[in-house]
DNA sequence: TCATCTACATTGACTAGACAATGTAGATGT
DNA sequence: ACATCTACATTGTCTAGTCAATGTAGATGA
């Protein structure tokens, strides 16, 4: 069999870097399609497999996707803008939505979730960060957001369960104050939070509840909020596409001018 | 060909989910060896190629790394804790090193940075970001830090041109003070930033100079200053691999009591 | 007209090989 | 003892196919 070996790069990562750049230039725009695997084989000289293997680079990074029967498209992406920061400000004593709502609404969009609550026995890292035993039991409130139907976020929020037990926040309902408030009430008022965001592949599980396509990396923040005594009294999974969202916050200088 | 279907979810998922499995549980501790691709096949009863794609999506998912001729290995993974926050707390007025230095050091490891200064022409997102005109002239201060000898993050600073000509930043040297002083010192004394995170996966270019492996995300984080008069003076984007860091900060709440 | 069926193009999964590239361990030579 | 070479196991790249799954457009039928 011969082949020209046309340059120190193997085939498929030509293929690759061929469609990659077309993309990144803006010659190849949202929405477009792809020639077939079969005409790219052609052109490159090489078998479909090999097309498969390069074009599977660029599913991976996000940058195209398949539809069968159709072909490959430039992939489309818009960012939700996430702002953490915003969790520990001032709202209306009685609020009709929550803030994640509040958001969607106010940028024309329609929010929905799902919400299931389940008692759950806490994993070592989160057991870690609520200052508990692993494997004590906590309550799961378990949510997944959506924005004009489509999944957008997950949100698990995670309390122990002596702080929370025959409380609103074992019904799964939607609590339009939202469970910092719910917290509040029972006594438990936040005062302070850490907040750590570690950026990954998701799970299968991840995967599954956000309808994730191959090669979305996700950001995985935890929020953990404490009163003002330093009792940890929940720690909240909010896990992000990184196709769909934006994490912005804003920093004020402090202390005494240096310059 | 007899194949036996013993579930609906095609072998490569399966051998994917195996292996994963055994990961995740802790059976496959970090650096032990996966069995061969050969081994593989054989115990699944399927030929090498379909164990080489189950095995990819595990390298992709940053879970496992090929090591030729030795086989697939466990990763292993340590987060250096980023911290966005402490950028605009104050400082010794004669700090000896800068604020990524200080903290490799009180760690008990060992920093080193390349830095590189160029003149280039400013591409839209950043342009807008410091307020001037696409294409105009910006002063690009490009890093990679290095802990104990290997690469760890990108820190590439711009700054509009007019502010900083003639100036220390124009030299790559490094500046024990940090940019931040040496722009105030210049009379660009910044009074807030806003932050934006995107999770993506890197572009070749990042891949190269973070000698970045499969799979492994990124976050990408715009750090914009402004000084009291609003006026933007510089824009810093750092890259952080998702496989080394971890971002965290930590929030206080304001206002009055809503309980 | 409207619904239903069918052929088709395209991606998805997989087989059965071949040869290349690469570090290491063991053999060899001085 | 030391350096050098070589065989080898393992992953990397690629060929040349087969059959399955899927959504659509066009053909078919009531």
């Amino acid at each position: 069999m011969e082949t020209v070996r046309s340059s120190a790069m193997p085939a498929y990562q030509r293929i690759a870097a061929a469609y990659r750049g077309m993309i990144m230039s803006g010659e190849l725009r949202p929405d477009d399609r792809l020639p077939t695997e079969h005409e790219i084989a052609d052109r490159f000289g090489v078998v479909r497999q090999t097309v498969r293997t390069g074009l599977g680079i660029l599913v991976t990074e996000g940058l195209i996707v398949a539809r069968r029967p159709h072909g490959y498209f430039v992939r489309r992406r818009e960012h939700m803008v996430y702002r953490p920061q915003e969790k520990s400000r001032p709202r209306p004593a009685t609020p009709e939505m929550d803030r994640f709502s509040q958001q969607i609404v106010a940028e024309g969009r329609t929010p929905h979730q799902a919400i299931e609550v389940s008692l759950v026995q806490a994993a070592p890292d989160l057991a870690q960060r609520l200052g508990i035993a692993a494997g004590e039991t906590v309550v799961a409130r378990r949510r997944v957001r959506f924005i004009n139907g489509e999944p957008t976020n997950i949100n698990d929020s995670h309390f122990p369960i002596d702080l929370v037990k025959d409380s609103e926040i074992m019904s799964p309902a939607y609590l339009p104050r939202g469970t910092d408030q719910v917290l509040a009430d029972l006594g438990y008022r936040q005062d302070r939070a850490i907040d750590e965001i570690f950026i990954r592949m998701p799970t299968p599980e991840e995967i599954h509840r956000l309808s994730l396509g191959p090669g979305t990396p996700v950001a995985a923040h935890y929020d953990t909020g404490y009163t003002a005594a330093g009792q940890p009294v929940q720690c909240t999974l909010n896990v992000l596409p990184g196709d769909r969202h934006k994490i912005v916050f804003e920093r004020h200088w402090q202390g005494e001018p240096a310059g």
